[in-house]
DNA sequence: GTCTATAGGGGGATAGAC
DNA sequence: GTCTATCCCCCTATAGAC
């Protein structure tokens, strides 16, 4: 099939995207790739080389307008409070509103929110490079500004807290339609003013309980 | 090699837990099982009949006790609260707890621990069935637990926040070694009497989030 | 830029001897 | 219960014509 020249490129990334994300990395198969995409397998290694690098281009394309969009309402948000720093739930809006409003937007976005919630879990050294390139630093400008609005928390638990910040990102990108299951319609993901705050109140609440005096933890003070 | 007849079996769920953990269903060959395990690639096929058994074989033998214990600690829970229900800290300490143990007290467990985070950003319907199968009825029961801690919250709210809270397990169980690596060492693992209140009471708190009063919901009322 | 053809390596599953 | 040998499939990557 001699479809337009310039869109190959597109398509490869669009199915790729979908592949990815519904049977993951090694589940998928170039040759089943360019099936849905009709075109050629040489076309696959001409426009990306391989297959880990259709993989990278697949995360690039979005992942990199979303954190640039992360940091400007982060950015916007720390300037509107001036010298107190950003509210927590501010903070956190920046951080969770763009990949929501993503997801919740478009089909393709719930697609590769998919993909990103399997990203979270891999363990494998190619998805860890991966992550750290396109994920850490964007982590650690707002790992300072959330420090900043909760000057009580010890960095330690702050850690903590983060990591679990992201777990719940990561598996409410990944998950949703589980969830639209299990509650048997009941939740809808489709309308993100009400998803984001949902999930923006939830964590905020979990940065701000208090903290437990374990016996562990006051023994290291004494 | 001619080792222990009655080995086999378990010497190939052993390996195949650990690579599905770390390389993921799709991304393990039978061929590494065996190769690791010192076993005949028959010998899968003669003990578990198929790749996707295997698979579930490695589940079962740790899913099981472990919801047996979940299901337990809560009964006790319940009992010792009486008529009022279990608080809402003890029912997340019957579910959190268990797991968590496993996979803070042995390095086994902890390999666990990432294979049940991937099962939970799995969309495949292999893994979609092995998780109803193993843990809806699990979830169903502490649903009503939690419900019941908390009267103020509306159902469709709870749903949301069992979601997050189920994100916030998965995550921990699977990433833990990215915490120590990214807080550069200062957060540990490995102390459960620490670690499991930690996540309880952030879970805790975002479940007793007030809960806001958007324009969508605000509207449903009138 | 696009295609065909092919190299070269694994993959899961099974039959049948021991 | 265990092993060898084998069937037949799919995989990524590349060479080279158009």
């Amino acid at each position: 099939m001699i479809t337009a020249g310039i869109e190959t490129r597109q398509r490869i990334l669009n199915v790729a995207e979908h592949m990815f994300a519904e049977q993951g990395f090694a589940g998928s198969s170039l040759r089943r790739i360019i099936g849905a995409a009709e075109v050629n397998l040489a076309a696959v290694h001409y426009h990306f080389k391989s297959k880990e690098a259709l993989l990278e281009a697949v995360l690039i394309r979005r992942v990199g307008p979303l954190n640039q969009e992360r940091l400007a309402l982060l950015d916007s948000y720390e300037m509107a409070a001036g010298k107190n720093g950003a509210k927590l739930e501010d903070v956190l809006t920046a951080f969770f509103g763009p990949p929501m409003r993503m997801i919740l937007q478009s089909n393709d976005g719930r697609i590769f929110g998919k993909l990103i919630g399997r990203l979270h879990s891999e363990t494998t050294t190619m998805f860890m490079t991966i992550s750290k390139k396109h994920f850490a630093p964007v982590a650690q400008r707002f790992r300072a500004s959330i420090q900043r609005a909760l000057p009580g928390v010890s960095t330690e638990e702050l850690y903590w807290r983060m990591h679990f910040a992201m777990g719940v990102m990561a598996h409410t990108l990944s998950c949703c339609d589980q969830l639209e299951v299990m509650s048997d319609g009941l939740c809808r993901v489709s309308d993100a003013d009400s998803v984001i705050p949902r999930l923006v109140d939830f964590v905020a609440a979990g940065f701000r309980a208090p903290v437990r005096r374990t016996r562990k933890r006051a023994q290291r003070r004494s």
